[in-house]
RNA sequence: CGGGGCGUAGCGCAGAGGUAGCGCACCUGUCUUGGGCACAGGGGGUCGCUGGUUCAACUCCAGUCGCCCCGACCA
């Protein structure tokens, strides 16, 4: 491929909209450009580097034993309405009506299409288990479009569902993906780490995360270095460090506290440390009025405590709520004679004696309080959020908080979308059974991103060899030297030859603006055909090095060679 | 959805009640070529849109659309 032919229209500056390094660096190298928020257009170069992304997801699902197709994106509102979720996905779908006033959604996902898709034609446990999966563009009307390509409203996502006849043959399944994602990040040299998560609103029973590191990221993750415990921080546990004091109960007084509602201010104000302190946080939910109990230094993880009450639709109770039903003011919440609310509390709070909690009076705190001699706690779970230094719930070894980019999710779903769509296969004894499925998501076009946020620096992107848009880039120093302009293009049709991803930069510009746009856009080798020309040599020098190696030219079997060694042994 | 900011040339920005500017990019020519050359000449704008105030609006006012930031939220 010619430079002069390419393309590439490259920036010098940054666009004032890129947020972050790899949205910048993608647009400033002619990859991507914006077409309004969180929608974007893929240049030819960004093109290049989705295909090779697609074509490493697509052969580990094929070798994964998934078959490829192709569903539509415009999808009916009446499947969704069938589960519930076109309310219930709420206005993160793109929602639209044709001409006829029928109602569609811009798919955000696929489960309800595939499965009604499936179910009339694949009828019997012989069929099964199937795995499908197409890749293909998805639409999430995002809150807040942001972050590039990492959090766009357009998006290509490798999406792959499969139907079984038990959880175990899922459980199989489930393995063979698992291990599918981490060779696609394997191949792209990512740093990644697998980790449990939560199934959040699409349900299910087991999950987990493939996160790319990355300190732009927006997933928050703990990592055990010691024992490989990983998991997001809506799912994480940690051993319980139960501060328990071996004193005497002490008397239960009601004490005065004017004007103090948070545990920063009683804790200056009684002259305690927070950990004295139990905290009584109120949710509402499908059920009713929850009351949260957890000790003052921590904090309470709501999806943790969603998955325990199985109420995905549990909120914070509203300031004028919490009045109503208690006669307090939020800062005064305690648990001391609250009736016909369900109360549950940390783990954290199980061995604390005589701590504070409000008084469920305005402008008053309990102190010296005792759980079962002054209240009763039905109830103890985890639900605390997990931080930086807690120790690891598998071997106790302090966690670490990390950022990173969700790449890809598996779920087991189980049988939540077969049942609200009747979608049933007949076993070997006659009888309809719902099937057992699993689905699992790769973010495609947000893997370009990510891979970017990892390997960059102060120059460009550092592309992984695997999905560069090119494997080495000829740079023809002055195209006004017959020598440099001849012998560049005799190596890039040599290399061509070879197969190899060749771009020839003959562009009449300066050197240096050739060397900065090569850096720019990320390409592993470059060749130079410049100056030493005349002792015979051109100049090999990889994107991630700064040490160049001069190699005779005549001997067209060694360049050939040397190309093919420095591209084999490329790691970042 | 709450709070805030910004829309002026392809990109990045300045300016200002009296007929629109800079850098980069672009075109022509000369020159140059080892880290985004140099010089000379040139083209490009209904100042986001709609309405209002004014002799006069790109500038002031109102509305609207778009974009961005913080927060809430997030398979």
């Amino acid at each position: 491929m010619y430079w002069s032919k390419l393309y590439a229209p490259t920036l010098k500056e940054s666009p004032s909209d890129a947020d972050i390094k790899s949205a910048e660096l993608l647009i400033r190298g002619g990859f991507i450009r914006k077409s309004a928020s969180g929608v974007f257009s893929y240049l030819p170069l960004g093109t290049r580097v989705l295909q090779k992304i697609t074509q490493i997801v697509r052969e580990e699902m094929n070798i994964a034993g998934a078959q490829e197709l192709l569903m539509p994106i415009m999808q009916p509102a009446e499947i969704w309405k069938t589960t519930g979720r076109w309310d219930d996905y709420g206005p993160e779908m793109m929602k639209f009506r044709d001409r006829n006033d029928r109602e569609f959604t811009l798919g955000p996902t696929h489960e309800e299409m595939i499965t009604t898709l499936v179910k009339d034609e694949l009828r019997s446990y012989k069929q099964l288990p199937v795995n499908l999966y197409q890749i293909n563009t998805k639409y999430r009307d995002e809150i807040r479009p942001r972050f590039g390509l990492l959090r766009g409203r357009e998006f290509i996502m490798k999406d792959a569902y499969s139907f079984h006849t038990s959880p175990e043959s899922l459980d199989q399944t489930y393995k063979d993906m698992y291990n599918a994602y981490s060779r696609i990040c394997d191949r792209m040299n990512m740093k990644y780490v697998a980790v449990e998560a939560d199934t959040g609103t699409i349900g299910g029973s087991n999950s987990h995360e493939f996160t790319a590191f990355a300190e732009s990221g927006e997933s928050d993750i703990l990592v055990c270095e010691k024992c490989g415990y990983s998991a997001t921080q809506e799912k994480a546990e940690c051993s319980d460090d139960q501060k328990s004091a071996d004193e005497p109960l002490k008397t239960l007084t009601l004490v005065e506290t004017p004007n103090v509602r948070t545990v920063d201010e009683l804790a200056k104000f009684l002259k305690i440390e927070k950990d004295k302190i139990v905290k009584s946080m109120v949710f509402t939910g499908k059920n009713g009025y929850v009351m949260a109990l957890i000790r003052g230094d921590l904090e309470i993880n709501i999806p943790k405590l969603k998955s325990y009450l199985g109420d995905q639709t549990l909120r914070f109770a509203t300031a004028e709520e919490v009045f109503e039903k208690f006669s307090s003011q939020i800062g005064y919440i305690g648990p001391i004679g609250v009736k016909a609310v369900r109360i549950v509390s940390d783990n954290s709070v199980k061995n604390l004696k005589n701590y504070v909690v409000g008084g469920l009076k305005n402008e008053y705190h309990y102190i010296n309080v005792n759980h079962e001699r002054d209240y009763k706690i039905n109830e103890y779970t985890d639900i605390r959020i997990v931080v930086d230094g807690d120790k690891c719930p598998k071997c106790g070894s302090p966690l670490k908080l990390k950022k990173g980019i969700e790449v890809g999710q598996v779920f087991k779903l189980g049988t939540k979308y077969s049942e609200k769509l009747s979608a049933t296969y007949v076993d070997s004894d006659g009888s309809e059974k719902y099937y057992v499925m699993g689905c699992y998501g790769w973010g495609v076009s947000r893997t370009m991103a990510a891979v970017v946020e990892q390997f960059h620096d102060e120059k460009g992107i550092i592309w992984p060899k695997a999905i560069a848009p090119f494997e080495v880039v000829v740079t023809i120093v002055n195209t006004a030297m017959q020598d440099q302009v001849r012998v560049g293009h005799e190596i890039h049709e040599m290399l061509e030859k070879h197969e190899i991803e060749v771009l020839l930069d003959d562009r009449d510009v300066s050197a240096g603006f050739k060397f900065k746009d090569a850096d720019l856009i990320g390409i592993p080798l470059r060749i130079t055909c410049g100056k030493s020309l005349e002792n015979g040599d051109i100049e090999l020098k990889l994107r991630n090095s700064d040490k160049s190696s001069k190699i005779k030219i005549e001997d067209r079997d060694s360049v050939l060679r040397s190309v093919k060694t420095l591209l084999e042994n490329y790691k970042l």
